[in-house]
Formats: structure tokens, C-alpha cells, sequence
DNA sequence: ATGTACACGTGAACGTTGTTCACGTAGGAG
DNA sequence: CTCCTACGTGAACAACGTTCACGTGTACAT
């Protein structure tokens, strides 16, 4: 099938960034490509569909990755953290548009396993491995969604403060982890 | 004003555990009321605001709740978590449901400050403590709205699973925080 | 009793959303 | 020439939040 796929992944994706996750209409998008909204549904099935190719080619590393990141086991909790929230503030409403996700996707369970196996093979019980990269996740996770969603208000919360505050929680979860051999 | 506004309070949380945040309609709402969507504006200007008041009142605590936790500050960490967690956990998308509030609530920012200066009061710096409440909670919003998105699936998770698993991620953290000495 | 204010509700409409369906069109392969 | 495929149109559908002009009944003051 089509190669007007991609293209209209692509509209789809600047789209968001201009007018956010709720205006983000098939007429709009449709009328960005010069096109009748029905004729979307010859490439994507459903607007949920689109989100999902959205948030899968969002989460794809761009094929010039690190290809592996082989340092200590604080250092890749870290990597995967910051990587996780880079992805989602790459974008207007990242962190929303990820939540709408219906698919915990054989990359993703790949890379959660194998951070879990660099944690216990640097000397972390296998369960208290799991549940600190669990942790770490939900707290990423939690702390990008409450900013993406405070974004549009006069908090005046600069990225830089945000930032820093951020890499503080993520310290005090690892020195939790370290404590705890 | 209406006292019926209860009413449409009560039933509105009511049908929000039968038929979910996507479920609830005005019109739905309406007809369990025995009533028309419009009926439902002389008491909320818009659904939003019934969304707001829904969780203000799911929020406040029910007027028979323990006055002062004064204990030490990791229990008092433990008892904003679990609570927080209770919360969100007792209706069905509880966690959504307040991403939607846009209101940082002067109650809610008292409990914050308070419990930031109960930690300080234990010892801790007060900008460790500052973070260290910002942390947990949002490693209590992304563990649980990724939980209650996981719901309809079957992941198969029970919940006591869920709950041990969370409570060892906040010991985690809890954990952290006492290393930060 | 009369009048008036108020709480509450109706019914029809408007604009917008996602989605469907029958139909049209251009180009390349056999 | 014909057929297949990729792509697009235009009208419609049901559902949504919301608005507006218009009706009630009840209670209280004159």
C-alpha cells in the first residue's frame, strides 16, 4: 500500500507541534495535505491507529543511535530516563499522545528486560532490579506528564529549573537503588 | 443555587465508575437524572467544571480523616503516597480524571508545603525535601495512570501484585531520601 | 388573592468531531 | 483495450458539548 503513508505520519507529527494533541483534527490534517478527510482513511484505519504509528515512529531511535550504551548500571538507568523524557518533550503534548499508546510493543519490552539483565549483572537482585526500572519509568513518566500538562499556565517554571529538579529525582531514586545491595 | 447541584455531583461520579471518563456523556448523564443534557447547565457552566468539582470533591478528604499525622516524616511520606494512590484508585480512571484538573488548589498546596516542611523539621535540607516530595509524587501519578491504563488489557497483574510492587518502588525512594543525609 | 422572583426543566438547534459509503479518476501491466 | 491498484471526492451519519428562547411550579411579599 501507499506511499502517502509516510507523508501523512509526517503531516501528522508537525501538525501536533502547532496546534496540540486536541486540535489535531482529521479535517485539519486532511485539508494540511490538501485532501478531503475521508480520503485519510485510505491510509490509516482509524485516528487511534494514527496515533499509534505516530508514537511508535516518535519512539523508534533514528537509526543513528548509540548502538550500545555499555557502561555501569546507573549510568544506563540514567541514559534511559533522560532518553525517555527527551522523546516525549520533543514534542507538543509528547507525554499525552504516549499515554494514548495501546501496545507495550516488542522494542519497548526488549529494552525494559534488557536494562533489568545490566542491573542485575552489575550485582542488583533481580527483583529489586525490576522494580527500581519500573520505578525510575513511572517516575519519568509522571513527572514529564504533570509538566507537559502545567506548560500552558503562568507557572514561569524555566526548562533549565525544570530540568534540574528533574535530574534531582532521578539521583535520589538511584541512590536508593545503590542502598539498597 | 440549586441544591440539585449535589445531585448531579454524586451521579455524575456514580456513572464514572459504571461507564468510564470516555463514557461520560452529558447526555448520559443527563438521562439518569431524568433530565435533558441542557438541564444540566443551570448547575455546571460547562463539563469541565463538573469535571473540577468532581475531583475537588473526590479530593477532600471526608471530614472524618486523621487530623494530624504527626510521625516521622518517611510515614508521613508513605501516608501522602498510599493516599494519593487510594485516591486516584478508588473510582475507575481516577488518575485521568484529575490530569484533567487545572487548578493547582490552595488545599492541595498546603498539604504540599506542609509535608516539605515536616521533612525539613526531620532534618532533611530543605531543597532535598522540596524534591523529594515533588519525586514521589510524581512516581505516584505515572505508576498509577500507567496502571489504570493497563486495566482493560490483559496484562493479568493482580492487584496485590500492583500494590507491592508499588510499595517497593517507593521504598525506593523513601530509601533515597534517608541516604541524603 | 395577586404578583413576582427564582429554581428547574424543555426542545430545538448549531457547529464540530470521527467514520462510512458509493462513486470517480489516473496510470501502469497483461 | 482492459483490468487492477492507489488515491481521492462528496454526501451523509451518529454523537458530542453547548446555546437559546421558552415553559413550568413553588414560595414569599404585598
Amino acid at each position: 500500500m501507499g506511499q502517502r503513508r509516510d507523508e501523512v505520519l509526517r503531516a501528522a507529527i508537525e501538525l501536533l507541534d502547532e496546534v496540540g494533541l486536541d486540535g489535531l483534527t482529521m479535517r485539519l490534517l486532511a485539508s494540511r495535505l490538501g485532501v478531503r478527510a475521508s480520503a485519510l482513511y485510505r491510509h490509516y484505519p482509524s485516528k487511534q491507529a494514527l496515533l499509534d504509528a505516530m508514537v511508535a515512529h516518535l519512539v523508534t531511535p533514528p537509526a543513528d543511535a548509540a548502538p550500545i550504551p555499555d557502561s555501569s548500571w546507573d549510568e544506563r538507568l540514567r541514559g534511559v530516563a533522560t532518553g525517555a523524557r527527551e522523546v516525549m518533550l520533543a514534542h507538543r503534548d509528547g507525554a499525552r499522545l504516549m499515554s494514548t499508546f495501546r501496545h507495550p510493543g516488542g522494542e519497548a519490552v526488549a529494552a525494559f528486560h534488557g536494562l533489568i539483565a545490566a542491573l542485575a549483572a552489575a550485582g542488583v537482585p533481580e527483583d529489586t532490579a525490576a522494580v527500581a526500572v519500573d520505578t525510575v519509568l513511572a517516575y519519568v513518566n509522571g513527572y514529564t506528564i504533570e509538566q507537559q500538562a502545567r506548560e500552558t499556565g503562568a507557572d514561569a517554571w524555566s526548562g533549565e529549573r525544570r530540568d534540574r529538579v528533574f535530574r534531582d529525582g532521578l539521583e535520589l531514586i538511584i541512590t536508593g537503588v545503590r542502598a539498597s545491595l
